[in-house]
DNA sequence: CCCCGTGCCCGAAACGTTTCCAAAGCAAAC
DNA sequence: GTTTGCTTTGGAAACGTTTCGGGCACGGGG
């Protein structure tokens, strides 16, 4: 067993050089204060002895939060929460900050513990893609909070989202000016954005002059691609299906096309958020999408003001714009 | 302006129930040692207060690191890396461990910086994709380091990675075995699994008895699908273009397949590395592929054995079988 | 009655940094 | 020569936890 080969510290940097602790801590902050000489002799102790700062005593410090945001987010392996973290990792960077992945459990009670266990670690903000659920516990932290993609319960805090309920307008009205009148959108079950968007299926009907068939709402059990696919053949195996498809969600979009490859009368397909291919696909995919990696970039930002004290203004509600990207499965006319 | 309602410290809940500051850590950690009495007295008084643990402080004592792994990593928008990341998040969370992304930069140097970084942080192990460059600068820093998909020099580790040379001469096989005597392959600049991968497409080759056309040997200026796809235009406007293209990259892949839509001959396509939609594609991509989803478990798994002092072998590399994925691009015979 | 375990609990020390106060050096002004 | 003020430096306190060496109470054995 050789002894652990502990990593030096400001003391045996201060010791090397031959000046005061304090010296050697000013020198690594920045060095105001210090006279050139002192400051390299300091320098090449670091060097010598591969100093490193250890960031966790430097946080220990009141006021001092560590350098870390924390990012709740659900499965990474889904593009739009992978552009997500993409692009709040790429601000977070720019400012010196590393972001720390929670545990991303589906059921209420892992997220809980996962921004508790977040909130001990003293990160300087939190950014949350909220499961169902109160989130009042997080009012107490006296942490910063932003919210992405859908709001909260139980909080006030910044929310940055996407504009479901006009993107599922669009979506809609996009079919209807097809001609199409039986148009099936399938909903995956996260709450608020599928409502938000069932809004806008429904407001489009309703401009229209229209009631929606119920029966061509579909609430699936998952918002998995199978459960789309299985929900999609049962609904075109109907004695009348629909003649268009609005999928609500882009793995529910990816469920819907793998169904549709069986099918003989196809139906206009729109989804909602992009996805890579989906241009290259036998019938390119139309979709209304929004900007995901602003989205990412806006939360970022706006937490690190609020973990800075620079923005104190009340909490902010922004709302991303979503547009319709025509491809071709969207404006297929209606069949029969 | 509040005054900062400051967290509780255990001090705080010590008082209000009215024992010491030792019992109250000893609770917190099992209660090992107290009476049941007592220990009921400092939930209570945990509950009231909402106290929670500071992570910071805990980790400052010596010896404790900090419950989370550091991850180093490319793009998360690559479904390969994002695929990764999510793979070791759910092995570290079962742990109880966190997961801190480093600031990706691309160049080495932006790598180094983050390491360093992370080091400071206290973090128990790392995780790194590495860059090419040297890593030797991690050998003192007395941190368990698991590198994936690609080594790295001047450091003895552990690592995880895929047949790459295997997987490249499965799939060249697999076209030769399809009557192709031009094979291309287009290589993303990642250097070392991009040169494993060449080095399968060689020994293909001159197993077969054949010799390759270094013409057609594409090195990418970069590993985007816009590269691939400029590339893959001009290869097949050349007099005598390849009726089959080993793409190096799921991303390459994508470019190849782009410039094909506007090509008379189509030639036969293999990628490397599995990616979604691609059994949607008007015709279905044939990939070789290896499960990644291991890969990342591995890693950690691995990484936590260091970390805990568990695992003490000397460093491992596993390697990760390839497998072909027959889909149809790669089944197309030869043209002309 | 004394001694010694055995549980349970207390509180000080230590971890490595930042920050604050004071001291020291020095130059300029008187 | 003294004062004043500024720059540079040193060192102690504090951050919130874990850990460790005791102390106290109680009970049983001598």
């Amino acid at each position: 067993m050789s002894a652990e080969p502990s990593r030096p510290t400001m003391i045996d940097v201060a010791k090397r050089a031959g000046v005061g602790l304090g010296t050697v801590s000013r020198v690594v902050n920045g060095g105001a204060g210090v006279r050139a000489e002192t400051a390299s002799r300091v320098h090449a102790a670091i060097e010598a002895l591969g100093f490193q700062r250890n960031e966790v005593a430097r946080a220990l410090r009141p006021g001092k939060k560590s350098a870390s945001l924390a990012l709740v987010i659900g499965d990474l392996t889904n593009p739009f929460y992978a552009t997500i973290a993409k692009a709040s990792l790429e601000v977070a960077a720019q400012s010196g900050f590393a972001v720390v992945l929670g545990s991303v459990d589906e059921d209420p009670e892992g997220e809980k513990r996962a921004i508790r266990e977040l909130v001990g670690r003293q990160v300087a903000g939190l950014m949350i893609v909220p499961d169902q659920g109160d989130h009042s516990f997080l009012a107490g932290a006296g942490v910063p909070v932003v919210f992405l993609d859908r709001p909260a319960h139980g909080i006030e805090a910044d929310i940055v989202m996407v504009d479901n309920e006009g993107g599922g307008r669009l979506a809609t009205e996009h079919l209807l000016g097809q001609g199409h009148q039986r148009i099936a959108i399938l909903l995956a079950p996260s709450y608020y954005t599928t409502g938000r968007r069932l809004r806008g299926y429904r407001r489009a009907h309703r401009t229209a002059g229209l009631t929606v068939d119920e029966s061509l709402v579909v609430q699936l059990p998952e918002g998995t691609t199978e459960a789309a696919e299985k929900a999609t053949g049962e609904l075109m195996d109907r004695p009348s299906p629909p003649t268009a498809i609005f999928a609500s969600t882009n793995f529910v979009a990816e469920g819907v096309l793998r169904a549709l490859r069986l099918v003989a009368d196809q139906p206009a397909v729109v989804g909602f958020d992009d996805f890579r291919m989906a241009d290259m696909l036998p019938t390119p995919v139309t979709v209304v999408a929004s900007d995901t990696e602003e989205l990412g970039r806006t939360a970022a930002t706006l937490l690190l003001g609020r973990a800075a004290g620079t923005n104190t203004r009340p909490p902010q509600r922004i709302i991303l714009p979503c547009a319709l990207i025509p491809r071709g499965s969207g404006e297929r006319p209606p069949f029969s």
